[in-house]
DNA sequence: CTAGTATTAAAACGAACGTTTGAACTATGG
DNA sequence: CCATAGTTCAAACGTTCGTTTTAATACTAG
């Protein structure tokens, strides 16, 4: 039998390494030479212990998102038979869907800041492989979700909520990938942003609470937005939240006289 | 003098292709050798003319954002004229930051949607020259734009409005680059979400209007959610700009043609 | 200990990359 | 007409890439 310690002292090594390397270089931008000098094992070890450079990369979303699969499957499990066949309410769904993507931030153990960075800069990754990779890994969840929104939002034109999703899910993961991308463009330094408490460098810790405080509210926001094309037709109040979630009906009151 | 018409026959032709392949398959993805045989041109032609891989991705850029940039702020010049002094309504604003970009979707002639898709994806490209190129060409219309945010929601912290301004760029750049990557995630084809009027392959300028429609309202409905306070479970209203901008779907009935 | 397997190590492979070279071709100005 | 500057072209440059090979080492089972 194999040495098993030794064995995933290697294994573990390489995809530390890999995940921050391609987090911040991108899978094409980053070498195995590179990876295999940082990671101090032999540029032979990742197509010994993986096959490829593809396995690779494969394995490296493979170790974090069984977590977050079961997770979020665990917590939809959760809501719904909590409330025994009743619709959910928009925002439990959300916060059981981003809030369990952001716990990964806040856990080390999880991957933490580096594989939410490099988790929101994948989905553009623009090598088909990834893509489908992804897409496949994501499905059943997404796929689970979406049929909940369904049910929440019964009175929402079901292409409305799927776009909506489709823009939820940008925002965050330009948020989270952009940490240290956008903040050039919005000309300020994330710690300026992140709040007043932390004086010194702000840990990912914090980063990933503060960035959850500040998404959800949007995303809520977002989702529960007038829709489009009232001019033709009312728009469709998204329905019973009201008394759950009072200032959604404030939004959707304001709509053109 | 030189042949102006061979010339630029053969420049454009470059960043024609250029800019479709970089879209399709990424920066470091395309290599030049590709690019040249779509091009029909020889393969030291990209280094005759722009001197090196990456003055070609600047210049595929420029000539799109030259326009961008220059409308971008004609809007807001415009609007902040018309307003003489008065801070302006949050949705004019992102009317004018949102939909200049979108119509350039509309017209092949500024890009199109390839280069729209391009935008989008760019800007989470891990290499380092291409975040520092795009902060810089971006730098003064976004801090126009943000100042002219802070000045209409006077009330709203400005680290508030910032990482609204973030999420946004991230919802739309997603929703953008998305419209071949995440379907597959949404489970759906855009051509099932944009709409029944098309009744076959639907068109980039249909495609592009139809997304301006579902991307505004969702923008603007995140922008003004209510602020994440003090509790996070409950949240409160927004402040008082919410009345004074009663009208949200003011801009997208002036869209229809 | 020995046999045998799992892992590491160094070296090399062929392919593809961006770039450069120097000659051929084109077209205008004198 | 030739001269010349602008452009195209085929070929090659040196590097780096992912992967493979072959040998040496580490460790376990019998």
């Amino acid at each position: 039998m194999s040495d098993q310690k030794t064995n995933h002292d290697t294994r573990d090594r390489i995809l530390d390494v890999a995940e921050q390397l391609f987090m911040a270089h991108g899978y094409e931008g980053t070498s195995l030479r590179v990876i295999t000098n940082a990671a101090e094992v032999n540029l032979a070890a990742v197509n010994y212990h993986f096959g490829s450079k593809e396995a690779l990369l494969r394995e490296v979303f493979r170790r974090r998102l069984a977590w977050l699969n079961r997770e979020r499957l665990r917590a939809l499990d959760a809501l719904e038979s909590e409330a025994g066949g009743a619709p959910l309410k928009p925002s439990q769904i959300l916060e059981a869907f981003f809030g369990t993507l952001l716990r990964i931030g806040e856990d080390e153990a999880l991957g933490g800041m580096t594989f939410l960075r490099l988790l929101g800069r994948t989905l553009t990754e623009p090598a088909e492989f990834i893509r489908t990779f992804l897409a496949g890994e994501y499905a059943e969840v997404i796929e689970r979700y979406k049929q909940a929104l369904f049910s929440a939002l019964p009175d929402v034109p079901k292409a409305e909520i799927v776009w909506r999703l489709h823009f939820m899910l940008g925002a965050m993961s330009y948020a989270i990938a952009g940490t240290d991308v956008l903040q050039v463009v919005t000309g300020c330094e994330l710690s300026d942003l992140a709040g007043e408490e932390t004086a010194g460098a702000i840990d990912d810790t914090a980063l990933a609470r503060r960035l959850s405080q500040r998404l959800m509210p949007f995303l809520l926001g977002g989702l529960r937005a007038p829709l489009p094309g009232c001019l033709d037709s009312v728009p469709h109040v998204p329905p019973s939240e009201g008394d759950a979630e009072p200032q959604t009906q404030r939004h959707l009151q304001e709509k053109q006289p």
